[in-house]
RNA sequence: GUGGAUGUAGUUCAAUGGCAGAGCACCGGAUUGUGGUUCCGGUUGUUGUGGGUUCGAGUCCCAUCAUCCACCCCA
């Protein structure tokens, strides 16, 4: 085979899309009941955006991103995710925005990741996210992750847990970072090199390192929840509330640590526990020094991303049926060459008239055409042969019901309008 | 980036180092213009790719590509 689609990377085929379709019109639909509209930004941005917004020691941005230069040196890289394109378009348009007046958009598309391919793990996958910009209130943080609650309840993904917590703003997690790290440095030698690594670069990851005596050790360290701000601390106690009013059932998990830069306050994850090492739906929080950091005006926003991929191998894993594409309505089948053109028009009106229909190959025989429609649930077979152009009166056949009429050419429309089984 | 498993027809899978096969799917036919079942027949192919060992390689060795699994990380 000389062509393959690129590691990491696949094709949704048309027997697949279908399960794209349905998750993408409950997207819709949920994001427009919530006055949620929709942007697209570019695939590319300058690599200077995601350095910064994402974070220059995350993962994402030291050994994951497709970068490039253009033809002119520009230094370039495919998006490994969308919250930096929204908080630069955000910035650099100048979105009007308020805590009166948020704005609401939601976007999906193809998001970059160099990594090591895995089911549920591609080089190339798709997001929707979900951002409110302008309002710093609790209860907008509580919208947004019920939003994706809601989306994935719809959708009808199983066990799903929602996990909330607070990362705190820059001054009281500066605070808990000198505090942690105090802790940290006490048995340093203790620690596997993993987490003497993440020491460095990620403290707060140490809490998920699965190393028994790493997980003793730091069962004794601080926790940001206790070192939370006061302002910090009655945000987050607000959006427990406001999750509580808004019947989303979650757990708070201290642990929760997104592995990107600009989060502050509210940091969440939905996660499922049957795909093996891809244990996350998605996840988000607040980032209110984003859109500022970026050179725009001091904005507070809060934000989701989810993997669809994801969301369709949980539905597949869980044996969810899939509704089927629409299926052909009409085939028209020409019996020998001389009907071919009263063939195509018969088409063409059927078309005009709203109603999927093709023109089998005249090469193949009635027999065949007709086994195609039973086994491709096709409703109607209109069989055009040289009596029929001589008549004027064509064979329209009933394929669920097995029966036949002679209809004539001005009135074969009406006919299948009038006798169409509405199957679902 | 680390460690491991796998790769044969459209698909699911066989084949001791000795002529590449079966089911499903697909196509054709069962008196030439009429149906899902049945019966008969047919094609399934650069054995992922490139080297090597051998009289002979799907099988053994090396490399490479891809998929999967566990790390890492995350969607």
């Amino acid at each position: 085979m000389k062509y393959q689609a690129p590691r990491g990377t696949y094709d949704i085929l048309p027997e697949d899309i279908r399960k794209w379709h349905y998750i993408e019109d409950i997207i819709r639909r949920l994001t427009t009941l919530y006055n949620y509209s929709e942007v697209r930004t570019p695939i590319f941005e300058q690599l200077d955006l995601f350095q910064r917004s994402v974070g220059e020691d995350t993962d994402i941005v030291e050994k994951e991103m497709y970068t490039f230069k253009d033809k002119k040196g520009r230094d370039l890289a495919l998006r490994p995710e969308g919250t930096a394109s929204i908080a630069r378009m955000v910035a650099e348009r100048n979105l009007q925005s308020s805590t009166r007046e948020p704005l609401r958009i939601w976007y999906e598309g193809q998001m970059f990741r160099y990594s090591r391919p895995q089911k549920g793990r591609y080089r190339q996958f798709y997001q929707f996210g979900v951002e409110c910009i302008g309002s710093p209130k609790p209860i907008i943080d509580a919208e947004i992750i019920a939003i994706g609650w809601q989306i994935l309840q719809e959708a009808k993904v199983p066990d799903v847990s929602l996990e909330i917590n607070s990362v705190g703003c820059p001054e009281c997690r500066d605070k808990y970072n000198i505090l942690l790290k105090e802790f940290l440095y006490k048995d340093k030698d203790k620690y596997c090199t993993d987490c003497q690594r993440r020491m460095e670069q990620n403290p707060l990851r140490i809490f998920d390192c699965k190393n028994k005596t790493c997980q003793h050790l730091i069962e004794k360290a601080p926790r940001m929840l206790d070192n939370l701000c006061e302002e910090c601390a009655q945000h987050f106690e607000e959006v427990k509330n406001s999750l509580e009013m808004m019947k989303v059932p979650f757990i708070v998990n201290p642990e929760i640590v997104r592995g990107l830069d600009y989060y502050t306050k509210t940091a969440f994850e939905y996660k499922i526990n049957y795909l093996g090492a891809q244990d996350a739906l998605g996840g988000g929080g607040r980032y209110d020094g984003l859109i500022g950091y970026l050179g725009g005006r001091q904005t507070p926003a809060v934000g989701l991303s989810m993997g669809l991929e994801r969301i369709i191998l949980s539905l597949e894993k869980s044996g969810f049926s899939f509704s089927e594409e629409d299926n052909l309505e009409v085939l028209i089948i020409p019996i020998g060459i001389n009907p071919i053109q009263a063939s195509i028009e018969m088409m063409q009106k059927l078309h005009e008239a709203g109603i999927s229909a093709i023109v089998a190959d005249e090469g193949s025989s009635v027999g065949s055409n007709l086994k195609y429609c039973d086994k491709n649930n096709v409703s109607f077979a209109i069989l055009i042969g040289d009596n029929e152009l001589k008549s004027g009166l064509y064979v329209v056949k009933n394929i669920k019901k097995k029966s036949q009429s002679e209809v004539k050419k001005e009135e074969v429309i009406d006919f299948i309008k009038t006798h169409e089984v509405v199957v679902k």
